[in-house]
DNA sequence: ATGGCTATTGTAAGCGCTTACATCGAATTT
DNA sequence: AAATTCGATGTAAGCGCTTACAATAGCCAT
């Protein structure tokens, strides 16, 4: 299978074209330096050699990849999916390559990565949020990498981003449950403690409270992981309150959806008996029966925007800086009057 | 933002440890063959300037990366996800490093992907199914890079793969539909041309038709992208087929609840009216409303014994072989008797 | 004390590429 | 016809790391 002929190097298709290994060098980064029948001979070479040029050793004789990091918390699910694919779109029409990793949301995976990432030359790094050990931002600074954080958008912070205010758009929702009659409220949220979305949609809910005169303290808040079997279990742990809440937030439309099938499980009317509240707008949430009404997070555009921002600084020198993008609120059918 | 100090290196590392590069490439990559002493001294220089190899200039002249690329379809939805993760854990576990590219079903993106993952210096890779131009298995082998595929098993293949049979699962499926009283069958599956999956799950409905005693080619057989909303369109045109169908096979789980969403949609009972059934047995197949009747894939158990003969390939040089996962059928709520 | 180990460190030769600089005709200008 | 310019190519110096090999020091047994 795996033949034992040496793999070629620029130097072998130099040899059989019969020029030099800039000239070769040359054909392929800049064609039009280089004469027609040249251009032709070296890539004939390289056609018959199976020539692919090592990306290593031009990375450090160039010393860019056009190569761009994209970490997120997780492959798992849509969330993060549509974004990425739209900042890779952008990238991509720009020659610049996208690396994706994971970090199953742990915070030392996550650092992991990102030198991992580092380490293999990105030019530069997209990030999701700002909550992390400042000793990151400090590596990155030293080596000279930017970084682009998004899904959040918080017009005090020092680093540039391009997303939306997470607080601003759960209170809005917020403000709309409670406007419809809903005054004993449940968040089933992800962990909030490293992560400053799941923090700031909670505080949302909070402040739209406190301005509509609830006491925010009474708000049944419920942490668990990320995932349908979490948000199912979550959804018994509130609905055991007592008194029972009538509408259920989740910080995301996974959890939500999670909350909705046990809800159907046990006969708890939706949203006859309770209003479950989900957060993005994921295909999913048009899928599931009954419809889950949500927070749109134009997804699509932020992974464009962060993607043009980048590849503007990489490639004009434009300097990064923070752009909003604008959530929606979506009604559909889990959210009813009292 | 960006410090203009230049980036440290190994050398940088060397000079402040008041050592020799050699011995700080050993202290990081066989910490055990340096003195204590010296170790410590060059961790605090590591420490103190943030530094980080470069993988470039590594992987030159190791000639290895410890990485090994993955090439799937598509990562907007959680069919590959599940087995991917599996196959990242596996590989982590054993110190190499997963990268992952997306060709969202397009055959030569794939071949872009492939060039990108080996230029970077892939130590191995994992492709999705058999069938693509020979040239790419030609460049492959000219490259050195082994190749191990999965998503699809096929005793006769040459190249070793981890995976299941298509064909055969479907098969079992639909045999069990015909026995519970089915005669009109239809299959709503992604484009098959390219993809011996989809090929593979519609020979394996036409054999069961065949050994039933059905006319194989009655089969109402409608081709489609890959999505929510293309298994909602299909489904019209699938039921607007006379004789209407009473069973709608899809190639998977997505274009399965698009279908069921319509369904829904239209009025149409399920499976009162007609039965759905999907493929993959992702979570998505348990969430919806009715669940879904489906083919399980043990996505995980696959990923794992992908990511296990890579890591004995390339540490053990064990050869790749062939290994066979089973399929289960999983009956829920969207398939009935005639 | 001597020779031979072993453990630790240093020296230096690349790994495959890009690019500043030098070279060299041929075309253009004077 | 000589001088100038310019497009096309070659020469060679690294980019930051690993690793074969050499060197050294400390240790043991003899």
């Amino acid at each position: 299978m795996t033949s034992q002929r040496p793999i070629p190097t620029l130097q072998d298709v130099a040899a059989r074209a019969g020029v030099s290994t800039a000239t070769v060098s040359r054909a392929i980064n800049f064609p039009d330096q280089v004469a027609l029948g040249t251009r032709s001979k070296v890539d004939a070479a390289i056609a018959e050699l199976g020539y692919s040029p090592n990306f290593g050793a031009r990375a450090m004789a160039a010393r860019r990849t056009n190569t761009i990091g994209a970490i997120i918390p997780t492959m798992e699910n849509a969330i993060f999916a549509r974004g990425l694919q739209a900042f890779q779109e952008e990238l991509r029409s720009h020659g610049f390559t996208m690396l994706v990793a994971s970090t199953a949301y742990q915070p030392t995976t996550e650092e992991e990565q990102i030198r991992s990432l580092v380490a293999r030359g990105a030019d530069a790094l997209l990030l999701i949020g700002y909550r992390r050990d400042p000793a990151i931002y400090d590596f990155l600074d030293a080596q000279g990498v930017p970084v682009l954080l998004t899904w959040a958008f918080d017009p005090e912070a020092v680093r540039p981003s391009v997303g939306f205010n997470n607080s601003a758009a759960m209170q809005a929702m917020a403000e709309k449950v409670i406007e419809m009659g809903h005054r004993r409220l449940a968040l089933i949220s992800a962990e909030t403690a490293q992560n400053d979305r799941a923090s700031g949609r909670r505080d949302g809910i909070k402040r739209a409270m406190t301005a509509a005169g609830l006491n925010s303290d009474a708000l049944c808040f419920v942490e668990t992981k990320y995932g349908i079997d979490e948000g199912a279990a979550a959804f018994d742990e509130v609905m055991a309150h007592d008194p029972r809440p009538t509408a259920v937030f989740c910080g995301n439309d996974v959890l939500a959806v999670g909350a909705l099938r046990r809800a159907r499980e046990r006969g708890i009317a939706v949203p006859g008996d309770v209003s479950i509240i989900g957060f993005d707008d994921i295909e999913l949430a048009q899928v599931v029966y009954p419809a889950l009404t949500t927070v749109h997070v134009p997804h699509r555009e932020m992974g464009r925007k962060a993607g043009q921002a980048l590849v503007r600084l990489l490639r004009d020198g434009v300097a990064l800086e923070p752009v909003e993008v604008h959530t929606r609120l979506v009604f559909r059918d889990t959210l009813g009057s009292v």
